[in-house]
DNA sequence: AATGAATGAGCCTTCATTCAT
DNA sequence: GATGAATGAAGGCTCATTCAT
């Protein structure tokens, strides 16, 4: 009756993204239904009719807002290929950071909340699409380890790294816990602006990396000193 | 039927024990009173009987969790306040890691949970628990980061470190999820002992301290050649 | 199984209808949703769905219940506004004593329970809706009083001739309490035909009114004689 | 450990006290046995185990209120038997308005929510009170009619009667509930004394009555012109 | 194709009652 | 005799889903 029905594709796009925000917010389990067609300016109804179901609702938005996000923010940060590890390092970094920050992109906090609260869903779409992303950025950390390092090391610095980047999402949560109650300001709030992260973030990985290159090696030339690690 | 009313305290302690594991592994909403009670062997009033309610039983049950971890796993690690700060560094992480591995502590996965999907109920009584945790912990990075250290370099350097610590948290969950399925396991798994992440968490952290501080100092004697930073 | 979906309103007035009788009948709090429901042929989650709440369908209930009533006995008892104001008190009174007989009628059923267990929720537009009727019916009796009569006479006498109307409501409780187990007719139970009990109720309330006012005539004639009153 | 214990039946008494404030105040249902429990300074289980159930503390309460009431304010008024009917009829008028405005006399209180929501209970038990209070009540009515009355005119105007000093009860509730909100004084309200209410309602009625006793003999005189009532 | 109406399963909570001590 | 602990039944409400249009 308003509606101009452009296309039968619009409603479904705005589920999408309506689906994205709300689910980037409050999860699988908070979030219902009625809030993202509402919010999507739908039918209850809607939801069902274009997706089927609450459950696949959920996988695709992930997907678009996984999409969205890439496109916006490459995984590499815009650092060629060739440019030094430490730079292709910092790019990634960055393109991390970025999406967190971003209010707009909703694909870190789904999964931060599926990581969570597991429903199972977006596990092997997941899977599958972190595949490229950790191949690419273990082969940065592999570089920066030097060719001693074993398949271990690499992993554990590659979470290492990760973690940071993931960190500021929890600090944030309790940044505003805290603070929503007129209580003084959590004693582990951190600065939350792109460039302080990103430059934080990069220097001390860099600097950690080295700190397990450096240790390799010594342990290789001197063995008998450092026999189990 | 009946039970053999043993003590008054027995069923509230076992509501609690109860509590603590499915809040810890459901988070507060997926968790339901009737599994609760169900798993403490009392009728599904019980916890209403005892705690008044559900959000009530949410918030003793993290109190519980977390004095139980704190005697279990003393946030210093067992290590002396007199030693070095390098070994009261791998204390802390050590600490956190057990609490973490430990199938049989729940705080840490209530507060994730908590993060991840604020109720609000938890802000206030975990802002205190924090407190003496963090005071501590800044200590011995900003005696690692050296007197010229900002607060901030301080603060950002803790999240790294803390971070380093959960992100194990979200790789479990990553790996249960795909190796559930029968998928390959992902790239991003990661070994899942004590003694390997404690030891890795420590190495990384303490070098890129180091390397947030060199850079620090550095930049101070030679403040024309890095004005922005 | 499956309503034919004669009309989307159809299910909402059912559920008022049935509302009306029910709280009319068991007053709010031991009215229960599922009756209601059940009542209507609807779900019991159709009451949430068309009203939002149980308090929400108790107030429209009565709104529902008091524009119905209104429209069948018009208040004024279908007397003309010129007529003596002996008969328009007739009027007032046969129209509260045929919705009080009326079984069809619940408003003032739903009123009187609300009276004795007060939930607060219909204060508010009970109190708009009696302003008219007050209004209207105590110019009456202040035309019947006289010039002389004060604000709290007026009241008063409100008072006596609403309460007589209502007096039936809580005698046909005792009665049919009474008569339900076999036991003797109280000797307070009355006759319950309209004609009888408007009869009575106007001449009473007349000769009461009339009596109020040649006592205040009478006393201002001879201030002497009754100093206090 | 603090209870003095100095009988049994202190606790007994204790929770009648306290069932008719709190059955007088809320009714059967609202009224829930904790709280009068408690009110009592007694455990939970106190009321099963000394009435056998909420039903049976319903019934002992209200005769416990009652013959508390009767003892305090006598159905007669303190007014001599040999006294004039008039004189007789103001007794018994101002001892019902004394209980009613009275805080502590719950006896009413509870008989007029048992009447707006009949549980059955206090049926029996109210019909075999009420039995020589409206003897005595009707033989004034019938006395001030004089000997021409009808049976149902006896209960008409005793119903008359009652229903105005029942009146106030209704009044109040409705005052309350406009006045807590912030609302203005609602038409209806009244004053709240005991005099004034007496004094009116006892002169209403007498004019009343005595309105009904002079249409009677005149319809006796002239049946000619009333041939239908 | 798309939606308003309706449903049923499940949850939290209240409360009178009962049991073991 | 008297009570703290515990229970089961029932109620209101939410929400994903389905049906008829």
């Amino acid at each position: 009756m308003r509606k101009p029905r452009i296309d039968g594709q619009e409603t479904r796009r705005n589920l999408l993204e309506a689906a994205c925000a709300v689910f980037g917010q409050k999860g699988f389990r908070e979030a219902t239904i009625a809030e993202i067609c509402h919010k999507a300016g739908a039918n209850t109804a809607a939801a069902n009719y274009h997706f089927g179901g609450k459950e696949a609702l959920y996988v695709e938005s992930w997907r678009f807002a996984f999409e969205q996000s890439n496109s916006t923010y490459p995984p590499d940060g815009g650092v060629a290929p060739k440019a030094a590890a430490e730079e292709r390092l910092r790019g990634r970094i960055l393109a991390i950071i970025k999406r967190i920050v971003d209010p707009q992109s909703h694909d870190l906090d789904i999964v931060h909340k599926e990581m969570a609260n597991p429903t199972g869903l977006l596990a092997p779409v997941i899977q599958k699409a972190k595949e490229p992303f950790f191949q690419g950025f273990s082969a940065i950390v592999r570089e920066l380890l030097g060719p001693e390092a074993t398949e271990q090391q690499v992993r554990l610095c590659l979470m290492s790294v990760h973690a940071q980047c993931f960190g500021p999402l929890m600090r944030e949560r309790h940044y505003k816990m805290g603070s929503a109650d007129g209580l003084p300001l959590p004693l582990d709030s951190i600065p939350w602006d792109v460039e302080t992260l990103t430059e934080h973030i990069t220097r001390f990985s860099l600097a950690g990396i080295r700190g397990i290159r450096d240790h390799t090696e010594k342990a290789k030339d001197f063995p008998a000193k450092n026999p189990e690690s």
